[in-house]
DNA sequence: TGGGTATATGCTCACTTCGAGTATAAGTGC
DNA sequence: GCACTTATACTCGAAGTGAGCATATACCCA
């Protein structure tokens, strides 16, 4: 229903886009549907994602679509629509992350993106948008702490991290500083996983994200701008240690410096980003994992999905422990011969929990590692 | 900037709202910030918020506004503009809270809002629009259980429940019984004092809640629809134990129920639950007491604050160790004399922790009470 | 002046949880 | 049979949690 002229100025409506991050598991891959970026708002002009002035042709992009007043009662409604439209795939937890609404996050026109985490048991998808799986270390590989701390930590995070602290004028050194120690864990401050979106933030200022380049042709101000805004559960909290870095003429980027990890358009990565955030923060407390998975599975086939997605390894006994405390799954009485050592036993999530227990997770405190 | 017309289509443009939850503490008395209907949105025709269409004239509601696209270039610069203009308060913590985008959540036009929870340190207010602290247990009065179970639990949650249930089919009585069990921590479930959002969609479903009823005379598919989506943390998470309560013709409210608790404008108390509930699941993991409190307090008073927003008694011995082990505050060196026993010492908030562990907060890890 | 009371603060103790290691069970392939 | 792989069980010390007891230092009032 179009809003009345004369009753709605202009400036008070705006696009109401609507993004799926919709994540799922293969062996020990963390996957990320992504579409090709003419797909994920069909029927729009182009000028969208995917052309030069988002970074380049061929970016994928997030399954969106605009919010449609007549077909859409809910936003989650409209969520469920484009996936199914552009997936088809059965999404059994749907969950809102975040809303981003930047005034240039889209080149040209005010438009807000109400994004959704959304997890599915992993199948092959086709669709019209070509829908794709991606490993979501690929986009974030610092992430990946299952073997060991990742190399590209020490290859170019610290370097690059090390050149901004020289760059820095005194008094901003120290906030800088602590900033860089707490969000990739250096010095005295342990690594927190949970922290995703945080370090993609500081990567993006490092122009370590390539996005960043891009966009910075298009003018600094605008790019410093769309990272002001800090989604996810981390939000506001940091801000009262001090403003965060404005836009900073000081501080110059090296030409055109290799980005890290796969990018997307527009400030899909972002999106993707606090989405990891939101799955692992949830991990803990929230029996979410068990929506990737099967009906049945193995004690070890959960902790590589757990894993996969805490992006660490985790202590093999002390984890059953955890479980088997949590009462969250019950044996199946089945067993699963195909391990190449002694059988597993196949077990079943127990629905139940969820009425037992005020928050029901594996209880990974910190997400302890082994 | 108005969106070209040929471009966007009618329906992919909505109206975006933007929604203030303020909170404060004024001795042990958690506080929420409303303003009258009529200056929510200045400019608006009649029609919108407090009239008789949304339960009678004189509900307040949240401050609110539109997003303006010239003035602002975030979402929370546009929460931060209409913070100052409505109420003068300067926050001291943002953090955006839910995306409220259901289609008859306004009467007449489509309408998102994008909610954001604020605190402020206490102080007196005015402006243009009657702000107004209202104590967030009158909103709420089943929440706070500080001086031991509330009474309106056993005198009208109850009854109302077991009413519910017994009108139930026999199909459904299983589901909600455990809905009305773990909600409302009966039975062998415990309380839990973060699951607020859940108790009031239970019962406003209940038409325990005013707003239900009123919303109901309009029609009642409406107000089932009202309540579907799920914001806040346990978001998703409860669909997986079976679609929850659809429209049900079955169940028939008794004629205009006792309401329980002030109710607001709209779905604005709905909102204001979101908020609480992020809130008290915050305070365990993230130092925002701190931003309520002045720069120097006493343990006492940092106790009675957290007391306050938790809705529950802690054992203070164990709740000054906690503060202690978790290094979150520093002593000033000065002594409050007004304490009618011994004085107490002054402490102040450490900055510091932030960077130097992952989660800092009071680990109350189950609002433990005393 | 001294006792009663109120509040603040320090400490103990049993119990649970957590991290890490060691040991055993039961399959496969040769 | 053996070597190898994976699954599962158990142990033990360190740390954390819940509850209570004890002490310190103010005020009030007889």
């Amino acid at each position: 229903m179009p809003t009345s002229p004369g009753r709605t100025s202009s400036r008070a409506s705006a696009r109401v886009g609507l993004s799926a991050v919709i994540i799922s598991v293969e062996g020990t891959t963390p996957l990320l549907l992504t579409v090709e970026a003419s797909a994920a708002f069909p029927g729009e002009d182009a000028g969208f994602p995917g052309d030069d002035a988002g970074g380049g042709p061929g970016l994928a992009c997030l399954p969106g679509a605009h919010l449609d007043d007549s077909l859409d009662g809910t936003l989650e409604q409209g969520v469920r629509r484009l996936v199914s439209t552009q997936t088809g795939l059965p999404v059994r937890y749907f969950e809102q992350l975040y809303t981003f609404g930047d005034r240039d996050r889209v080149p040209g026109e005010r438009e807000l993106a109400v994004a959704y985490l959304a997890l599915v048991r992993y199948q092959a998808v086709q669709g019209p948008g070509c829908p794709r799986w991606q490993d979501f270390y690929q986009l974030f590989p610092w992430e990946d702490w299952r073997n060991g701390r990742p190399e590209v930590i020490d290859r170019a995070i610290i370097p690059a991290i090390e050149a901004w602290l020289a760059a820095s004028a005194p008094d901003r050194l120290a906030t800088r500083t602590e900033r860089a120690d707490l969000t990739f864990g250096l010095r005295h401050a342990r690594w927190d996983p949970v922290r995703v979106l945080d370090r993609f933030e500081l990567l993006y200022e490092l122009r370590l994200a390539d996005e960043a380049a891009a966009r910075l042709a298009a003018g600094p101000a605008r790019a410093a701008a769309r990272v002001s805004p800090t989604p996810g559960s981390s939000g506001g909290s940091r801000r009262r240690g001090g403003p965060r870095e404005a836009a900073d003429g000081a501080w110059q980027p090296r030409a055109r410096s290799t980005g890290l990890g796969v990018p997307l358009a527009l400030d899909h990565r972002r999106i993707a980003a606090a989405a990891l955030e939101r799955l692992r923060g949830k991990l803990a407390y929230r029996p979410v994992v068990f929506e990737v998975l099967p009906e049945s599975f193995t004690l070890s086939r959960l902790q590589q999905v757990v894993e996969a997605f805490a992006g660490q390894a985790l202590h093999k006994q002390n984890f059953r422990r955890l479980v088997g405390a949590a009462n969250l799954v019950e044996p199946t009485g089945e067993e699963d011969l195909r391990t190449g050592g002694r059988p597993a036993e196949l077990y079943r999530f127990r629905r139940e929990v969820l009425r037992e227990r005020p928050a029901p997770g594996l209880g990974l405190r910190r997400l302890g590692g082994p």
